[in-house]
DNA sequence: GCCGTTTTCGGCCCGACTGTTTTCAGTCG
């Protein structure tokens, strides 16, 4: 079934725009919680409204409830066919422009008629906007450049090239003394799938503010200064690969920095309702500090597990902090202990020379054992039918075997496990035979061709399969390439759960596959899971730490993630499927 | 629009910066 949650949400994100167009403030408020609450929903929002019966969701109420009911059954809302006639199309996608904002908009609407995008430009360009009471030749200037950034910001960097560049920028500023303190803030920390800008936080004494500020507007990577000041300063920085993202620093005192880091940090949902909370037991949270409303008396600041303590919560780890109902759970001290990258055991999606990698099977073990306290790793190269990726056939998947076992003796224990990727086939049948598979210490299954099609009936036979273990990237999409074929993971994940199959989170930067709100939802049916890094050279098995980001964003704890275990914990849940679903047992 | 064991009406997060003003509105994060 096409999940419409997606375009549901979008036409609620454009009411709000259009509210905020029309100065109804609350109102737009109220649709943009909706829609961000119907974007999380890891299940298509019909299956929530069965029969009449309604589940009551936190943003979500008598009126926006009728407006989702009247989609579902006719396809439109007319309450938004009716607004959209109030403000002109392109506006709509300008309102949330950065730099332009709706009072302006509506003021150059109004006065002067402009309802095209290009009718903007021009205006803008040819003085009459400037004529305008409250505007100015700056005001003109920054209004144009917004227009300018907007098709460079709209495309955001993938979270892999953020942690990046935010590295590397961290470590220039570390090299001054003067930076007592430094940490990237903002959706990086919240390890975001995908990134808009970069936000940095420092502490220094206000004496050396100054000094800071002149020598990070001087680096080398720095293309344009926005602004400086010497609590704020915003750069456009020019990445290696030619792509320009903003990067705001901002400096703070010592005894601000947990309020400062809770606060640039977000998301703003979330701010938003910790203040709430904040407010109702008559406290006030800003970013120097959390203070009695009475008083004005400063309780908490210097750390953020000080703020979240203020006011009654436990510290809620970045990855959370979604208002997902990670607020809810601080407060009753439910929060799950999140699986840490230091809990990994090993990684069980590999490629090496045999298939499509780039490096041999040797090299790869050496390395890793060299680079990472793994107790084990898996060789997952492909099967037959991926020809273009050199895929192996019966008899050259034998012969890896039997390298394999060659190489365990060369090392002295068997620290290389012999896996297949194995390609789900139209039918939904497996590349290799069940006599090859029985063989095999891991299987992954996945979906390399047919991407239009619904996909789901594939995937929900190979499960069916006693020798397949884990489905890779489940939904075949890439960040920002290709959507993902249609499937419906909510069968995935219940056949999944019935056949003792574990789903892949595929770490590598362009896939994260499945994602973490998918994650939640297999965590909360008891699905096993495993963070891979679908490694084809060295430098790949640094993913993990992204797969891990993303297992935490959905809440998953060290009993949900397989390769925490140990092999022969493995061996324990691969047996279950085997015998449950009739296969040869290991060792038998 | 939503929400509520103090409220079903009257609230709805908070501060900095910018550009335009001469005390403030608009915008951002």
């Amino acid at each position: 079934m096409y999940n419409i949650n997606k375009d549901l949400a979008n036409i609620f994100y454009k009411m709000a725009a259009i509210y905020e167009f029309l100065d109804d403030n609350f109102r737009a408020r109220a649709y943009q919680r909706a829609a961000h609450v119907i974007e999380d929903l890891p299940d298509d929002i019909r299956n929530y409204i069965q029969g009449g019966k309604i589940q009551r969701f936190r943003g979500i109420g008598e009126s926006i409830y009728a407006k989702i009911k009247e989609y579902i059954e006719t396809g439109k809302i007319s309450k938004y066919e009716e607004l959209k006639k109030k403000v002109p199309e392109d506006f709509i996608e300008l309102i949330d422009l950065p730099g332009i904002g709706p009072k302006s908009l509506k003021k150059i609407y109004e006065e002067l008629g402009i309802k095209t995008k290009e009718e903007l430009i021009k205006a803008l360009e040819d003085g009459r906007v400037e004529k305008l009471e409250g505007f100015g030749p700056k005001k003109v200037q920054n209004m144009l450049k917004a227009l300018k950034m907007y098709e460079i910001s709209k495309r955001r960097m993938l979270l892999w090239h953020a942690l990046e560049l935010s590295d590397y920028l961290v470590s220039q500023l570390k090299k001054l003394k003067e930076v007592k303190k430094v940490e990237v803030a903002g959706s990086i920390r919240r390890r975001k799938i995908t990134i808009g800008d970069i936000d940095i936080l420092v502490v220094a004494e206000d004496k050396d503010r100054k000094k800071i500020m002149d020598y990070f507007v001087k680096l080398p990577e720095v293309k344009e200064v926005l602004g400086k000041g010497l609590k704020k300063t915003s750069v456009i920085i020019k990445t290696s690969n030619g792509r320009e993202r903003q990067v705001d620093l901002r400096i703070f005192k010592n005894e601000e920095w947990g309020a400062a880091l809770q606060y640039f940090t977000g998301s703003k949902q979330h701010n938003v309702h910790l203040r709430e909370i904040a407010k109702e037991k008559g406290l006030k949270i800003n970013e120097y500090g959390v203070f009695k409303v009475d008083t004005g008396e400063k309780i908490a600041g210097e750390t953020e597990e000080g703020v979240y303590k203020s006011v009654g919560m436990d510290f809620i780890p970045p990855e959370l902090r979604e208002d997902r109902g990670e607020i809810e759970a601080a407060l009753e001290h439910r929060l799950p202990k999140l699986v840490e990258l230091k809990d990994i055991k090993g990684d069980m999606h590999i490629h090496s020379t045999w298939s499509d990698g780039f490096n041999s099977i040797e090299d790869i073990a050496k390395f890793v054992k060299e680079h990472y306290k793994y107790e084990y790793i898996v060789i997952t190269d492909h099967s037959k039918s991926q020809r273009v990726a050199h895929g192996l056939d019966e008899k050259r998947i034998l012969e890896e075997i039997e390298e394999i076992k060659k190489l365990n003796q060369l090392l002295g224990f068997d620290f290389i496990k012999i896996g297949s990727e194995v390609d789900i086939l139209l039918d939904g049948s497996l590349d290799f035979p069940d006599e090859i598979l029985a063989k095999l210490d891991w299987v992954v299954a996945s979906i390399h061709s047919h991407f239009n099609r619904d996909n789901t009936d594939r995937i929900l036979k190979a499960m069916e399969n006693p020798y397949v273990n884990v489905i890779g990237h489940p939904t075949g999409r890439l960040i920002g390439v290709r959507e993902g074929y249609p499937v419906d993971l909510e069968a995935v994940i219940k056949k999944a759960k019935e056949t003792g199959t574990a789903l892949e989170i595929n770490s590598q930067p362009l896939r994260m596959d499945i994602d973490d709100i998918w994650v939640k939802k297999a965590v909360e049916e008891g699905v096993k899971l495993v963070i891979s890094t679908d490694s084809h050279n060295l430098g790949s098995f640094e993913y993990m730490k992204a797969g891990v980001a993303i297992a935490r964003r959905g809440w998953a704890t060290k009993k949900d993630i397989l390769n925490t275990r140990s092999w022969k914990e493995v061996q324990k849940f691969i047996n279950e499927k085997r015998k449950r679903m009739g296969g040869i047992l290991i060792g038998a």
